[in-house]
RNA sequence: GGGAGCUUAGCUCAGUUGGUUCAGAGCAUCUGCCUUACAAGCAGAGGGUCGUUGGUUCGACUCCAACAGUUCCCA
């Protein structure tokens, strides 16, 4: 054991220092083999972000999980990654390439991703390099990319076995238009917000007769262009009349039909509806059920389309604001309202989505959700909360089919191929696509020229759905030993925020891919919030940057502050006093492995009786907190598992074992004494590994000589023995009767240094001596007797029945004394009621369980009791 | 508009099948201490009608209903 100690503890070097280490064991790997896999699958991170808060608590809570799970003996393996984010990565490399003065569209596919793939290999390991900072012990041998060769392979399998089971169709859909990335996006992918816009009150025309108009209330009035009905409400009084006749459309004067529907709410705007197929989902299914002519007039880029006749060029929002003069000229605008609405905004871009109607790939969910279903319904999938049952449930109940196509470049090209004539074959590479396609034709000299692969690329969660699966497969798909082994995975650590996008779907995939669950467990983390409780985000800059704090509090220091405040599934309100309150922690442990360190041992000294009773309190105590421990990790508590460890460190271990057993100033410890608490130490470090790795390493590396090659981090954890409560509840009275003796010495203004006496009166039960020695040594207690009766002028307190007596110099305020006393007595006296009150209700006594009875009738004499001895007291303190 | 959740101390939250002196923890606040490991510390103290109102029950923070406030999801 080196002798030199520094007197603070300097996380950065010491945490640099051992992750180094572990690594140059390779001690996060893992490789199949008999032992009882435990598996986590980490969340991917998109592959040109950087490290956040969330990704911080989420990491964070994976390393704690995984590292209890190596030291229980279980082959954990923590498989790291990325994910591509198709559109956000390539919103960021198009942002780049303008920046350098090249657009998009100048560049060929192959051109675009070469940038992108250089982008990738610049920016993709940054993420993952913050993890270690955190001491994240993942396997980074098999650090795995949503687009590298095994994942790809794995998705375009999927995508060619899902249309050969007919899972996957090609369909001209109402989808999300994000117009700013020329994509169409899912549901998911689409935000709703409340908005401060215009209510346009427009009238058409009815055809044919002058000065007869019908009035429509629209937020769009640009889309009037391409209107081709007029719908209203059948049960509609006020527009019977019109049933059968047709209005002209402004500005472009086409003549649409009046049609009726139920969707038209009366009561809404005039009950007039104009509709638009091309450019409003409902107004879609309005036209398909009337067989409505549909007019795109918009570009892709937002801009109208030549369709619609006026405007041609201009961007939808200039022409929402151009066209009420030309309605107003035309004598068509009747009024304009202020109005609320909801718009959908692209979660990626943030510009509005339109409608529109395009031909996607989609794959019909119905009946691949029923075993995800079921498995979340029986908890053969557990959700830690398990109140996201609720979400995930009314979701798949709800599901609609999934459009996995996206009109981008960066990410897995859709494997279809089409034919000349505008038929296409499916299949995994060009070669067996040409193959299939000669088949189908019928033409053996069909060239690779003359078949073209489709332009769009899928929906990146169609890669991330297969993550628990595509993570263990080999470039050999045949080679299942990994797969095998580790799935399905134990835990997977997520936000609630992607329960549909990601959980539901792996589950999904899961089921239909391995015919089982993916995960046994989900466990949900909260949204990392600042303590105003706002979103943590750039533009607010409300969030620390996660390196700076773990420079300025060390790893240790963050981790248990971000898991000091987040219990599953609650929004964590992030403050850096937590992070503070963490590197206090570490200080703790340091300080008390400080003390230990500089005691020095004397082998031949017997120990002394209170450091025995103390060491045997403390092992019952330790012992407890372990199953406590254990209890709250099995139900993901871990942020109560944290503070079982912290409140034993802190609070048990270093606030009385350590100053029972302390030997006076610059006198030596027993070495029996000092063995058995190196061996207390050594279990706590361990308990307090999975959320402090560095410091119980470093300390626990120093507490003993160690061997070459070994770490705390693969001991073993802790096994309790049977607790015995009894001792403990004993040493939980010496506590009060400690504090007693401590408040007199205040009080009475008695230093620790001199020696009291204590007199003890003991109450029915009588008195158990068994922790004087302990007593005596934290108080300074110079004798102890048990006595028949009050003594009389000394200073008094009661723990339980028992009364405690303290002579000291100077006289005993009677007064003051007397008033304590009543006051006790007042409360007992209330209690005693309380207590009577119940038992002389016969419906009470009756119809409750026995036991609980029996523990009135209890406080009933325990109250009588007590009321007895006070009144005694008080007696003798007047007499 | 439909659905779900939440409401306990100044703040953030526990409260595990309704029953011990069960109203708790951490932080914050206040008071006192530089007591030879630790002032990044120690010893104490105050603070809540458990959102409101009803109901079930011998007994409700706990179960039920309505209402209020709040958050989220979906349309």
């Amino acid at each position: 054991m080196s002798k030199e100690l520094p007197d603070k503890y300097d996380p950065s070097a010491i945490e640099e220092k051992w992750y180094q280490y572990w690594m140059d064991l390779n001690l996060f790997h893992s490789e199949p083999d008999e032992r009882e896999p435990y598996t986590i699958v980490i969340p991917p991170p998109n592959v040109t972000g950087v490290l956040h808060m969330g990704h911080m608590l989420n990491n964070t809570i994976q390393d704690v999980l995984i590292r209890r799970a190596r030291m229980l003996g279980k082959n954990a393996c923590w498989v790291p990654g990325t994910d591509h984010a198709s559109i956000a990565t390539e919103a960021k490399v198009v942002d780049k390439l303008l920046k350098e003065g090249i657009r998009k569209d100048s560049l060929t596919r192959d051109q675009f991703l070469s940038h992108a793939w250089e982008w990738t290999e610049k920016h993709g390991g940054i993420i993952l390099e913050q993890l270690k900072k955190l001491g994240a012990s993942c396997d980074w041998q098999r650090t795995a990319f949503t687009m590298d060769e095994v994942r790809s392979a794995a998705v375009i399998r999927t995508f060619v076995d899902l249309y050969n089971k007919g899972y996957v169709y090609r369909g001209v859909r109402m989808v999300n238009w994000d117009p700013a990335a020329k994509t169409a996006l899912s549901d998911e992918e689409v935000i709703y917000r409340e908005e401060q816009s215009k209510l346009y009150y427009v009238r058409y025309q009815v055809e044919g007769e002058k000065d007869q108009y019908v009035t429509v209330a629209t937020t769009r009035p640009e889309t009037i262009l391409g209107d081709t009905a007029v719908c209203v409400n059948p049960g509609d009084e006020r527009y019977r009349h019109l049933a059968g006749k047709r209005v002209l459309v402004p500005l472009v004067n086409r003549s649409v039909p009046i049609i009726l529907d139920d969707y038209v709410e009366m009561d809404f705007g005039t009950g007039c509806l104009k509709i638009t197929p091309a450019h409003d989902t409902n107004d879609y299914e309005i036209g398909l059920r009337h067989n409505l002519e549909v007019i795109d007039t918009f570009n892709d880029d937002g801009t109208l389309s030549e369709k619609a006749q006026l405007l041609i060029g201009v961007d939808r929002f200039e022409a929402r604001l151009k066209i009420i003069p030309l309605l107003e000229e035309a004598g068509n605008l009747v009024r304009i309202e202020d109005y609320n609405n909801k718009v959908g905004y692209s979660e990626r871009t943030h510009v509005p989505i339109e409608p529109k109607l395009s031909a996607q790939w989609f794959i019909r969910m119905g009946e691949l959700v029923k075993p995800a279903m079921e498995a979340v319904e029986s908890d053969t999938i557990r959700f830690y909360p398990s109140k996201f049952k609720n979400l995930y449930r009314h979701w798949l109940e709800n599901i609609k089919d999934w459009c996995i196509s996206r009109q981008l470049w960066w990410g897995h090209r859709i494997p279809v191929y089409y034919l000349g004539d505008g038929s296409f074959v499916v299949a995994e590479t060009p070669e067996k696509a040409l193959e299939l396609a000669r088949t189908k034709t019928g033409n053996p000299g069909l060239g690779m020229d003359e078949i073209r692969q489709d332009e769009d690329v899928l929906d990146t969660w169609a890669s991330s759905w297969l993550w628990p699966i595509s993570v263990f497969e080999k470039e050999d798909p045949s080679d299942l030993r990994d797969l095998d082994y580790y799935y399905p995975t134990s835990d997977l650590v997520t936000a609630p925020d992607i329960i549909f996008f990601w959980v539901a779907r792996m589950v999904i995939a899961g089921y239909e891919y391995k015919k089982t669950f993916p995960f046994r467990n989900v466990y949900y983390t909260g949204m990392v919030r600042d303590k105003l409780r706002r979103k943590m985000s750039k533009s607010l800059g409300n969030s620390p940057d996660p390196l700076d704090l773990i420079a300025k509090y060390g790893a240790d220091g963050v981790r248990v502050g971000m898991l000091l405040c987040s219990p599953a599934g609650n929004d964590i309100l992030f403050d850096e006093s937590l992070t503070d309150q963490g590197r206090g922690f570490q200080t703790k442990v340091w300080n008390a492995f400080r003390l230990i360190h500089g005691w020095e041992i004397d082998r031949i000294l017997p120990q002394p009786e209170h450091s025995r009773l103390g060491l045997e309190w403390f092992r019952a105590k330790l012992d407890a907190a372990i199953l406590l421990m254990d209890d709250h990790f099995d139900k993901y508590r871990l942020n109560d598992a944290l503070l079982t460890i912290y409140a034993t460190i802190r609070d048990e271990f270093s606030g009385w074992l350590l100053e029972i057993i302390k030997p006076a100033y610059q006198q030596p410890i027993d070495g029996k004494s000092y063995d058995e608490v190196i061996a207390l130490f050594d279990t706590l470090l361990r308990l307090l590994h999975p959320f402090m790795p560095f410091v119980t390493e470093e300390i626990w590396q120093r507490i003993e000589e160690r061997g070459a090659a070994t770490s705390i981090m693969v001991s073993a954890w802790p096994k309790a023995a049977t607790t015995n409560e009894s001792l403990c509840e004993a040493f939980e009275l010496v506590k009060e009767v400690v504090a007693g003796i401590r408040s007199i010495r205040k009080e009475k203004d008695i230093a620790n240094k001199e020696p009291i006496s204590l007199f003890i009166l003991p109450g029915e039960k009588g008195y158990e001596p068994r922790f004087d020695r302990v007593l005596a040594r934290l108080c300074n207690v110079s004798d102890i007797s048990v006595c028949a009766e009050e003594v009389k002028g000394a200073a008094s307190f009661m723990v339980k029945a028992t009364a405690y007596f303290v002579p000291f110099e100077g006289n005993l305020d009677v007064a003051e004394e007397t008033a304590k006393i009543n006051q006790e007595l007042a409360y007992y006296k209330g209690f005693l009621a309380s207590v009577l009150s119940k038992l002389g209700n016969e419906k009470f006594v009756s119809s409750a369980p026995a036991k609980v009875v029996e523990v009135e009738r209890k406080k009933l004499a325990d109250a009588e009791e007590k009321i007895k001895i006070l009144e005694d007291r008080l007696q003798s303190l007047q007499g």
